[in-house]
DNA sequence: ACGGATTCGGAATCCGATTCCGCTTAGTCT
DNA sequence: AGACTAAGCGGAATCGGATTCCGAATCCGT
């Protein structure tokens, strides 16, 4: 069987595919996924095919775009939000995270969601991330914050509702937040 | 100024625009969204013409498809969930119709959320779903049920996270309605 | 049954993603 | 340093699918 061998990119490939991507970040932000690959070659000062060397296909430049939003909640999440000693506001504020991210890029959360948002959270961020929620939840269960069959799954759920409410522009997310966090305590 | 003689369509010209709706609704719940233009006309037995003569853009079939369902679940709402005595089974009947109806028709949802999502819902059809949503509302606050400060804009928020969530399949949805019920209830 | 208005059909056009390939370089070997 | 070569680059050409156009066909009032 033939051994792939990961021979390193050359360091100007390197440098292309990171002006691409942050071309892609600045324009999807500002413009929406009505964003040509053309302009996006153009704004990276990098001719089509190029662009097309490091994502081969507009939805895995989306993708990418999109997983760098995902690593930058998780870092929030994790210098923020695990620091609240409050249980519920440790929630609330990954929850608002989301809510402020999609937000911001309408545009790309629609494509984000096609990309990312169908199924599960993939890759280490997806893990990182879920791993997150268990620690919060862990104790939310032991300090009576949360119901005890609180599941992460069911943060999942949430966080995806967040996303969808602030992305398309349903309602004012935060009382969203409110509500869905008054639904996991436990019950009188 | 002129004035638009709104004259009554030729019979045919009716009729066509029935089969075509009726074959875009069929085609797009049997393949999602990647439906062609040419498909529908095809399915429908009609040239493409007479298809863009009725709908002048794929974005404006959809949105007439995803009318059709907004229809469907206001009917469904009027004539079973109304009539649940318990006012949180109301709510849950019809967001649990909400659920299903997105959880089967994942290839045009994506397209309806673009297409009517994105912001409130429109014309008569989402008046009258307000509507209904306040005269739950309103038995629910007499009764108790819920809390007094509970708006239609949070049942509507509500409804599109259960429509996001059921379409993409980010998890459970009955158990996200009772979530989100929970937090409707009054605070202890 | 006739004539003009309306609708139909589907080939032609337009637009944007994706592919292709000859030309350039970074990195390596001597 | 100079030569060599595979990795990368640019952007014209291709392809797919939505949308437009217009002569032919069909209605409907008279």
């Amino acid at each position: 069987m033939s051994n792939a061998a990961p021979r390193r990119p050359r360091t100007d490939a390197e440098r292309n595919r990171g002006r691409v991507l942050h071309a892609a970040t600045e324009l999807f932000a500002q413009h929406g996924d009505q964003v040509q690959m053309a302009d996006v070659a153009k704004a990276a000062g990098v001719g089509v095919g190029t662009v097309y060397r490091h994502f081969p296909t507009r939805q895995v430049l989306i993708e990418a775009v999109a997983e760098q939003r995902f690593t930058e909640i998780l870092r929030y999440a994790r210098e923020e939000c695990l620091a609240r000693p409050d249980t519920r506001q440790a929630l609330a504020c990954f929850f608002a995270r989301i809510g402020r991210v999609h937000e911001e890029g309408r545009g790309v959360s629609g494509a984000i969601e096609a990309a990312l948002g169908d199924t599960e959270p993939r890759g280490q961020v997806g893990a990182d991330l879920l791993a997150i929620g268990e620690e919060i939840l862990e104790r939310g269960r032991s300090d009576g914050t949360l119901r005890a069959d609180v599941k992460v799954a069911d943060l999942y759920m949430i966080a995806g509702a967040v996303a969808a409410i602030s992305r398309n522009v349903v309602g004012d997310w935060h009382r969203f937040i409110d509500i869905a966090l008054d639904g996991l305590q436990p019950r009188p």
